[in-house]
Parts: C-alpha cells; structure tokens; sequence
DNA sequence: ATGAAAGCGCTAACAC
DNA sequence: GTGTTAGCGCTTTCAT
C-alpha cells in the first residue's frame, strides 16, 4: 500500500507538504504542486480513509436511512437515494446505506463511532420513532418528510397540502362538482405518515372553498383492491367526475379498470396523478399529475445537513402539469 | 468523545483488556469482562471506527455498486440491497452505496483508500466495464449476474436458463405448440445483460426438444410498448396459446391489453412470469411464475465474499409456481 | 512556501 | 489472564 510518506519521500518534499496539496489547505508553489501531483499519479497514491477520519475527526461519509417498509413506494426512495448519493459524490462524500431493520440504534452507532458525519433520514412518520434521537444527537441530520412537530429539526418534503390544494383547484376549475380520492394504503394513514394525510387534507380545503365535494378511500394499489375502491366510490357517488390518485401502484389497475366499464378519461372521468414523472407519461393515457421531485428533495437534504443551515423547514412547491388525462367535466345526463 | 483509555481508566484495567474484550481475540476472566462491560455501558462507549480501520487495516465495510439504469427494473435491485445490507449487519458490517453516475473508478477509490474491504456488484452485464477493475483488485468482490467469462470471478445468480428451460417445459406439458417471449426493452439486449438471453436461450432450447415453437419480440414495459408487441405477436404467430413474460414493468399492461381483446387468460392464452411472487401474487390473474430469489441472492452474495470462497459461481436454481395464469391449451378451433 | 513532529484512538505483537 | 508499547497513515500546530 502506497503511503503518503512514500509519495512525499519520491517528491523529494515533506509528509505535510503532500496533504497540503491534496488538502489544499495552504498555498503550495507551482512547481512543487506539480512534483507532488505526479508522485501521486506515478505511484497510484490513495490516502487512506481510516488514517484520514482518525487525524481530522471527519469520515466524509454520510448515513442514509432508508426503512422501506413494505407499503412505500420503491421507485420514489431509490430515486431520492440516487439523488443523495450522486450529491454528495459531487461534494467528496460517501454514502453509507442503513435500512430500518436495525432500528433506530443504528444512527446511535454509526454516529458514536463516527462512522458518519451526518445523517439523512428518509420515509419519516409524523411521530417518528427516530426522531428523539436526532434531536439529541451531536451530529447534524436532515429529514425527509415532514414530522408532527418539526421544531428544532431540518427537514425537506414536497408541499403535499399545497399539492391537495392545486389538484383540486385544477379540476374544480374544469367544472368538476365530485371528487374522489383514490388514496394510500390503510396502513399508510394507521402509521401516520404525513404525505398521504397532508394531500388529503389540501384537496378537502380547497375544494371546500371551491364548493366542490371530496371522497377519499384508500387503496392498497392491487389491481383487486384498486377495483373495490372504484366500486365503493361509484356505489356511494355515482356522480363522481374526476379522481385524485396518490398511490402510484394504484395507476395502472385504475385505468385499466376504467377502460373496461367503458368509462372514457377524460371525456367521462378526470384523472389527475400525484407521481414521478415517468410514470404519468408511461401509461395508457398521459396523466395530468403533480410530480414528486426526488432528486430535488435528496440534493436539498444533502446540501442542508452539510451546509450546517440550522433547524429549517424547506417545503418545495408543487407543479402541476397538464396532459391528456383530465379535462372538463361531462354535461350532465340529458344536456346537448 | 469517550475513548478506549477511559474506559480502561474507569475499569482500572489496561487499554490492551479493553480491546480484547471487544474484539474477544483472547481469554479474559468473568470479573474483568464484567468490569469492563459495565464501564462501557455506563460511559456510552462506542470505538471510534477510523481508529480502528487504521490499527486494523479493516473497515468493516463493505461496498455495494448498484448503477440502476433507466430500465432496470427496480423493485428486485432494491429487494437484492436489503438482503445485502441485512446479511452485512449480521455479521457486523456497513455498507456503502455506489451508485453508476461515477463509473468504474469509484471501485479503484474506495478500495484503494481502504473504506471497503469488499464489493458487491450488482446488475452486471456479459461484457462488463468494471470486470478488468474487479479481476486486478486486490479485495475479494462479488457479483450478482452472471458475465460471459466468469472465470476467476466469485458470482451469484439467478440458473435464468434453467429458468427459460422450465418455463417451456412447463407450457408443453400443458400441450402448448405456439409460444411467445414478451421479452425486456431492446436496450437491455443491446446492453447485453446475460439474463434476458440466457432465459430466451433457455426457452428456446427446451421448445425445440420438446417440438414447441417460439416467438420472441422485446418490450420495453410501457403500455404503448406492450400494445405494440402484442399485436406483433398475435400478428405473426395466430396460433399462439402461451407467453413467458420476463419483463415486470409490462405484466400489468399484458394482462390489461388481453382482457380488453376478450382474450382470457388461462382459457384463450395462457401466461407465466419471471418475477419476484409478490408481483405475479398482486395481479388481476394469480400468475403463475419462476420468482426472482432476491433475497438469496443478496445473503449469497455477502456470504461468498466474506467467507473468501474463492473463484465461485453460483446459480440458484429456478422454482416455478403453478398458478390461475396457466392451463391447458386450448383445442384448436372447431374441435368438441 | 515548506518542514518537523506531536498526536488522533485503536490493535496486536511482545512481555510477564 | 493481563499490562506495555510500538505503530497504523494522516492532519495540523508550531517553526522557520
């Protein structure tokens, strides 16, 4: 193993000449930056991490939980995972991977060991058993999502009430008088994750405004689950115009199913989707829909939990885009 | 920071004791494990992780490159990094995450500096990029696919010829003449990921013994995609009874696009899946399917590579599950 | 602009 | 069964 001393030693310069060069950390000449540098390269030079974390009480790693439950959403975390690995990669740091079964103790060790320098939680639930632990760790930590109580914490989600709120005010302004919303899983409510009980609640108040009626069921996202759900809400409106989904694996069931009751999106029901952008695009029809922005969201949280910006909440703003799915609401039964 | 001398300090005993007891390298009396212990609990000890890969020359890390291209299908990668993080943890390691965006040189990086003293490489193709890196590492690695020239290298997989070989025979048995592969997007094929052609190879070797015919079309998942594949099918080949699907982001549309062409499933065509249970389980049809051992996959992977295996591959064998997706052929028409 | 040298906290001989 | 001690490879004062 090649050592810094070795590299200093073929330069023909000291060992704290060299870590200055690779630090930076104070002006070095040309001259001898340069027989540094090719020192390095010739003897394919690596400084050690572990001697690196040891001297300088950093690791430049950074711990991502991910828990992964069974009902979340995979596409989603992965792409906020990339997002966060691509960032850090681009700011010298790497990625430690913790998945929930360790349980919450796994932030304890990994950042008493000082294993990492901070942590990014993903998935957090408005009560969320880690949470305690952030608060009192001595390393910074962003969330993503957004707890009951956020005080004291840095965390980054989409807006999902504004994002309830801009669906229904998109369709309400199509004409649209009732509103279903195919919803998250039970169990996705039971544990309180805040998105789904957020957009939810933003669709209500507006709508409400907007003199517009809203029923919400859930939906476990299989094709047998999604077809009850949609029985449900016809049986107990069947004025129902224009459906709100907020469970991607619910998307493809539902259309499918529409299509077979000879149901016509959008020219007899609006569909507006609350996904990633591939996968309104990708379906039978294109989907209105409210994007989830992973990858901004794992930059954010990069960039706040290593910038030390404080106990900050960044809520991102949601953008709607229209496509094929959603458009004015049938005249009634009768109407020219 | 509470380190290693103060523990002894506090257990009146020599830094060396409290090492060993840690690490359990040597006999250490009852009474002074005890001590030892209990001075660690009391003052929130945890060994300082650079510290440790410096004296030691290990990081207890291990690296696990997941380049999740656009059409990788994400779901089962996810599922293989759990039981790889889950397997880690059991045997008290991290783990790392590299994602594709960095190319192979993260693997010359991490492994040069130390931070892993393994790798695990998913999602790798016949002709891989990183294999040159992984052949001249000094670090054990492991991967997961299988390459075209395996040798010297530790692998682990899913037998996808044995698969493509069970799931003809299977469809034979049940008198099936015609069959179709609604195979993985053309850029998977292109790319050369072995598992597509290993499981169309397989299909195809089988069929022919058997006297089965096969059509293989690609299909890249989307609903448009599989619309078109479909009609190419049932275009060029009437007689087709039986599909091997091994793309999971175009079962949803197959299954859709046959109930609305009044096509039944098993009745009319009959249709297996490779893909892991809890997708051929959650469909409109219970599918029957050869699963993808995710799980498995990962263990076997840590396993191999910490138990310094040496040079293996190893092929898990195909399981197939009957389920409603598949019957009899139907009696060609005109018959009773 | 560069060197010398004192640690960082732990492991693993080597002693007894 | 336990203690002593010399590194592991790097960062960072303190000097010049």
């Amino acid at each position: 193993m090649v050592t810094l001393a070795e590299v200093a030693r073929h330069a023909g310069v000291s060992a704290s000449t060299v870590s200055y060069v690779l630090s930076g950390k104070r002006t070095i000449s040309m001259r001898t930056r340069e027989r540094v540098e090719k020192s390095i390269r010739e003897l394919g030079y690596h400084p050690n991490a572990g001697a690196r974390a040891l001297a300088s009480s950093k690791s430049n790693i950074i711990a991502l939980m991910m828990p992964l439950r069974i009902d979340t959403y995979v596409p989603v975390m992965v792409e906020i995972a990339i997002a966060v690995a691509t960032t850090a990669r681009e700011r010298g740091l790497d990625v430690l991977l913790l998945t929930g079964q360790e349980g919450p103790e796994a932030m304890r060790r990994v950042v008493g060991s000082g294993l990492a320098d901070a942590m990014i939680l993903m998935d957090v639930e408005l009560e969320d058993a880690r949470l305690p632990l952030v608060r009192e760790a001595a390393r910074p930590a962003a969330l993503i999502g957004l707890p009951a109580d956020p005080s004291g914490l840095t965390c980054v989600d989409l807006d999902f009430a504004a994002t309830g709120r801009l669906c229904a005010e998109h369709l309400a302004g199509l004409g649209h008088r009732d509103i279903a919303v195919v919803g998250e899983a039970a169990a996705v409510y039971e544990r309180r994750t805040g998105f789904a009980e957020r957009t939810l609640q933003g669709v209500r108040e507006r709508a409400a405004e907007l003199g517009v009626r809203v029923l919400h069921r859930p939906c476990d996202g299989s094709y047998e689950s999604t077809a009850g759900t949609l029985a449900r809400i016809f049986d107990e409106r069947p004025a129902t115009t224009a459906m709100i989904v907020q469970n991607e694996a619910a998307i493809g069931p539902l259309l499918s199913l529409l299509r077979q009751q000879g149901r016509a999106v959008p020219e007899d029901i609006s569909v507006v989707a609350v996904c990633p952008e591939p996968v309104a695009t990708q379906q039978s029809v294109a989907l209105t829909s409210v994007a989830i922005p992973a990858h901004e969201m794992g930059r954010r949280a990069v960039e706040l939990v290593m910038d030390g910006a404080g106990a900050v909440s960044e809520l991102l703003p949601p953008r709607l885009t229209v496509r094929a799915s959603t458009g004015p609401a049938p005249t009634p039964t009768g109407a020219p």
